[in-house]
DNA sequence: AAGAGGCGTAATGATTTCGTCATTTAAGAA
DNA sequence: TTCTTAAATGACGAAATCATTACGCCTCTT
């Protein structure tokens, strides 16, 4: 956990560093705001900790800057300034959380905790498969970087069996799983759209298809050759 | 943008709820910790509002549970009590930020932005799309600099879409977190407007619809093509 | 109190999707 | 090899989904 903190008095820039490296994290300091700006641009930090008033361009210009530069790194204000069109303002030009000095050492590693916290969860969403590339969020599937035109259902079933890649699923499962009444024991949807889906995913470079049959069992898209 | 709102003061409540509903958001509230508890565990709220002193289980008691559920929703922490001891607590025991009463309403509803913004991943207030420039804290779109006449509806729908730009968004998760009532199943509230925005943010220029179509799963609205 | 605009509802028509059925193909067992 | 049965395929029509328009209620403003 980095973090960068800027801030110019000397005696109050040393006290929070101290408390942050005891804390365990590792601190870089910068007493102005060209610095500051440098530094957050070179390095990639978990949190930055600006305080407003300092020499050279001032705190909320240097976010407004890392904004600007798609950086979106959290920022958490300090800042003596203490009237309420103040933080909205910070706020609302981008930084995540704001203080007010005097503020207790305590509160701050809190506050510094919520928000290493919370830019932590990023999850991934695309699974890749061969030269498929299944983007859950958006519901797409490219093949080769070309996006398919899949169907609501074939989407569907395939992410299905992109998430047990490499397991055999029955076709009562992809039933129950994707279709919401019962299917009439007789019916053959599930061929069709895998007939379907396969003709659409099919690649012809390579004779495997990708979505093989386990006669008598169901189907199994196979893991990925990486 | 949907919003749960817990405090037992009834004149307090009311009126955090009517500026919240002024703002665009979709409120519901409630006024004990129980309730308040099985709400966000019903619903997907995106800022959950969390005074401290409530009757029932407290408010801190209503933040551990959640988080023991793995539900992190962003939670903003109001209180009367004012010891640093307190804040911290409730900051490690998983609150997102910290608000002490009594608050200028103008801060509480930017630091709702600002946790907003930061669970969609966003660092500015505005999101550029495009020709469409969206102003979060304005609440207002441009269109190649020129402002759009959107109602309300209308524009917070095209917030959500672009907060989750990329993404496939249904329309049932459009109506639960745009629309405070339940919206009867059978309705196309959404579709009719979806369509009145696509009329107004629509390009002649570009053939392509910036919102487009998932048929069976929604709508999405394409990552900006830069 | 009247008017305007916002908004939800209902109706319609265009389009796409998907399940069924009929038929062909392929796999595995005897 | 031949027989049996499972699976693949193709065509068709019913059904679902969506876009769009018109209408009417409700609310807010003036």
């Amino acid at each position: 956990m980095r973090i960068l903190l800027v801030e110019d008095k000397v005696r109050l820039r040393e006290a929070i560093a101290k408390a942050l490296k005891q804390s365990g994290y590792a601190v870089d300091t910068s007493d102005n705001g060209n610095d500051a700006l440098w530094m957050a641009q070179q390095h990639s930090y978990n949190v930055i900790l600006l305080d407003i008033m300092i020499p050279g361009i001032d705190g909320l210009e240097v976010l407004v800057k890392l904004r600007d530069q798609k950086d979106d790194t959290p920022v958490l204000l300090l800042t003596a300034k203490d009237t309420i069109a103040d933080r909205v303002k910070g706020l609302r030009k981008g930084a995540d959380d704001y203080l007010i000095k005097p503020f207790a050492l305590e509160e701050l590693l809190a506050r510094i905790e919520a928000l290493c916290r919370r830019s932590f969860q990023k999850s991934t969403s695309t699974i890749e498969i061969d030269d498929l590339t299944i983007d859950t969020s958006a519901k797409s599937v490219k093949k080769n970087g070309e996006l398919l035109d899949l169907t609501a259902r074939e989407y569907a079933i395939l992410e299905y069996l992109a998430l047990k890649e490499g397991a055999v699923v029955s076709r009562t499962e992809i039933e129950e799983h994707i279709y919401d009444e019962l299917v009439s024991p007789m019916s053959n949807v599930v061929d069709s759209a895998i007939c379907n889906l396969r003709r659409k995913i099919s690649n012809e470079d390579l004779d495997k298809e990708l979505i093989q049959t386990k006669r008598g069992q169901g189907y199994i898209l196979l893991p990925s050759s990486k």
